[in-house]
DNA sequence: GACGATAGTGCCACTGAGTGGCATAAGCGT
DNA sequence: ACGCTTATGCCACTCAGTGGCACTATCGTC
């Protein structure tokens, strides 16, 4: 059923990674990413430590890796994806979502935990972020090779809103309950980058007293994440 | 001259954090990052590690402690100002461009340095990255207290939406040529704000060939960083 | 199936960031 | 001058991350 077999020798490495990555997401989560020692995570997968650094760049590289192999497939899309002319956003939209389908069984959970730890731990929210920048760069690069951009500041500009709008949707998805699908995050895709035109025309009323008012602005797209179109 | 005399105690403290940031900055710059030990940076300044922790959270913090301060400028004017129904891109355009000025004199030469710095070092661009997205948190809530707001995801996009603005502002700005002014940044912080809303709709034209083609966009706001209303 | 070549791995010593605790000194009010 | 508060210095300690080298497991070749 596979349709390549892997060379022998690479698929151990790859299951010490993913043991290493596996493991990191479960003791950060149950014991904290602070009270977690390389030395425990290396023990527990019955690697040194030496091994771990020459697979993960970082302690929070380990646990960010599910993001990050997010952003290399989307990368990748981006590399031979045949734009139509269609606006840049929307091709980033579609690419992200080409990306998600992408990811294999189970990454959605892990995901979610390493988001999880992400909002509670600085650092590990730093190095996803600055990988993120990266990423998008790298993508400025290769789009500005495949096809005709602008010379000024908008291709960047585009790109970080699409950016944007991923982290809006991978928040909300990932602070959704149940348990997290592709489709649901799919369909926080979709919703956010459907939100950007009018977000940018979006009006800061004042408040008429310093109590709490109810009401709000009603002309959005649906708020919620929940999956109108799976 | 001075409208207040600060508490004659806390200026030791002021000196003493001016004093690391600035030879923070040079030695960063002229050594490297890497290459400098905080126990160096403590030597010439002349006081202990212990007393480096007490003023920064980190040795990459110490670096980035003048966008920090725009930052904190900002979320100060956000507090106060009174917001008269405009979007609310524009109003958080007014406020960076206020706590722009609100800089004191030399705040622009440390910053550029501070973001040359960032530009090399993985680990300074993610510290000030992380730092950017708490601030963009905290600059919501206030927001929720203050205004009216959709209740919707939208306004966190429109702030994150105007924080890519003034990244890609203050990344041209950074690189552009010259002594580095608050008039020059202010007007690439509009020029980017300004270019916002064409970038949405802009244009991924695929290649005719795969030779480079130089024909390229021209609609859209002037690209240079050069002050055209300082 | 034995052969070097080429990975990936383990071990060990080492640097340096960051922390906790406690004594000390420097501002501050009276 | 008197405590009270607050910042600082000093010291020992943990742990992330690196460099070097020996070792072992795979791979291609015969």
């Amino acid at each position: 059923m596979t349709t390549a077999r892997p060379p022998l020798r690479e698929r151990k490495k790859r299951r010490t990674r993913e043991a290493l990555i596996d493991t990191a997401l479960e003791l950060f989560t149950s014991k904290g990413f602070a009270h977690t020692t390389l030395d425990e995570l290396c023990d527990t997968v019955d690697v040194s430590k030496r091994t771990f650094f020459r697979n993960f760049v970082s302690k929070e590289d380990v646990a960010m890796a599910p993001t990050q192999d997010l952003w290399t497939a989307f990368l990748g899309e981006l590399r031979v994806r045949e734009p139509t002319g269609e606006p840049l956003l929307a091709l980033l939209r579609d690419i992200l979502l080409a990306a998600v389908d992408a990811m294999p069984d189970g990454w959605a959970s892990r995901v979610v935990l390493s988001r999880k730890l992400a909002q509670t731990t600085p650092s590990m929210n730093a190095h996803g972020l600055d990988f993120c920048d990266r990423t998008t760069r790298a993508a400025l690069e290769i789009l500005r090779d495949r096809v005709d951009l602008a010379d000024d500041l908008r291709p960047r500009l585009a790109l970080d809103i699409g950016v944007a709008a991923f982290h809006v949707a991978l928040e909300r998805w990932v602070s959704g309950a149940g348990e997290p699908s592709h489709a649901a995050l799919s369909a926080a895709l979709r919703n956010a980058f459907e939100a950007v035109p009018t977000s940018l025309t979006l009006i800061a009323t004042p408040r008429v007293s310093n109590t709490h008012d109810p009401r709000v602005q009603q002309n959005g797209p649906v708020s919620s994440t929940n999956p109108s179109r799976g």
